[in-house]
DNA sequence: CGCATTTAGTATCTATACTTACTATATTGA
DNA sequence: TCAATATAGTAAGTATAGATACTAAATGCG
């Protein structure tokens, strides 16, 4: 990436330290950004187009079949303002099919064409793969650790998965 | 959060859970959206109008004034093409001056005004007191544990960047 | 039943974030 | 020296990401 071999003036001078780089918020953004960018270089490899964003979607489609995209949206923690624009491309590009509900008229059910099936298939050993590479400095042991300390700070919807019966989203 | 609380049909009916959930990429994303939140609302509650992402280069150009935009933008690891709007904004705002490089007719240099050290003044504090709610979760221990894995994951906090492949700063 | 509230989804606006392409300038190396 | 290369910055395009406001429909409560 450009931002990581700059070879500016000032860059060479050695710039000096900020406060931001000590912090919490911008360490996790750095993550973000590392981890995008390594999902986005793996992808591309592997010969498919799909954002991080669009996979997760497609994920949270394919395990829910006509869900609605307010259910997508809570599922993986998306607004649902983003997440009207997410499905609006994965429909563009023939992955997803939107079907006006029966049940309730203000919602759209939302599942996987064949296309979307077919492309999540690849996706997804791809996708395993690349999470170790995400946090490329750790060692396993340190990168189970860290992965156990991100899901304990984000609380219980994601600290418990597929083998609980509880409902997360309960009130 | 609208996201968090839902109460969709079918959230309500228990939504499966997906594989992303598990993955380092989705956990670090969810942790980037919770950090920026907690930053937009503390800013705002302290009266001040500033993003995270102006935070960091206002700080930046505080500790580097007359840096130029790519050594900036090196510093706190944005594209080049993100600093040139992140700056243009904070120019709008009245914060920042830049000024023609004499050194490289090529380059801007980067100024706080007075304005853009009295907000950073002002911001500083608030920023500094709202790290430790951006992992609510954890304890303080727990807390210390993450954030010195995130650094190791990321390599040195430096302005030399992590770069695994090559060295661009050594010539 | 009727009305207030909530919810599903869209639209619009602002702000990252990165890619490709482009101009202008600087540097390098044969 | 001069041509190849690299860099500073901008521009345009795409994709999140969230705030706000709006329509339409469902729900809750008296």
């Amino acid at each position: 990436m450009y931002i990581l071999f700059s070879g500016s003036y000032f860059a060479a001078m050695s710039l000096k330290h900020t406060h931001v780089q000590h912090m919490a918020g911008h360490l996790i953004r750095r993550l973000h950004q590392s981890s995008t960018q390594v999902f986005a270089a793996r992808i591309k490899a592997a010969g498919l187009d799909l954002t991080p964003v669009q996979f997760a979607a497609l994920d949270a489609i394919h395990a829910n079949p006509g869900a609605d995209q307010a259910g997508i949206a809570a599922l993986i923690a998306y607004d649902k303002a983003t997440i009207g624009g997410v499905i609006d491309r994965l429909e563009a590009k023939g992955l997803v099919a939107r079907t006006p509900s029966k049940r309730d008229r203000r919602a759209r059910e939302v599942r996987l064409t064949e296309a979307g099936e077919s492309l999540l298939t690849q996706a997804m050993p791809v996708v395993s793969k690349l999470q170790d590479d995400i946090l490329p400095g750790l060692s396993p042991e340190e990168r189970t650790q860290f992965l156990d300390l991100a899901r304990k700070a984000l609380g219980p919807v994601d600290t418990h998965h597929k083998s609980s019966a509880r409902d997360p989203f309960c009130r």
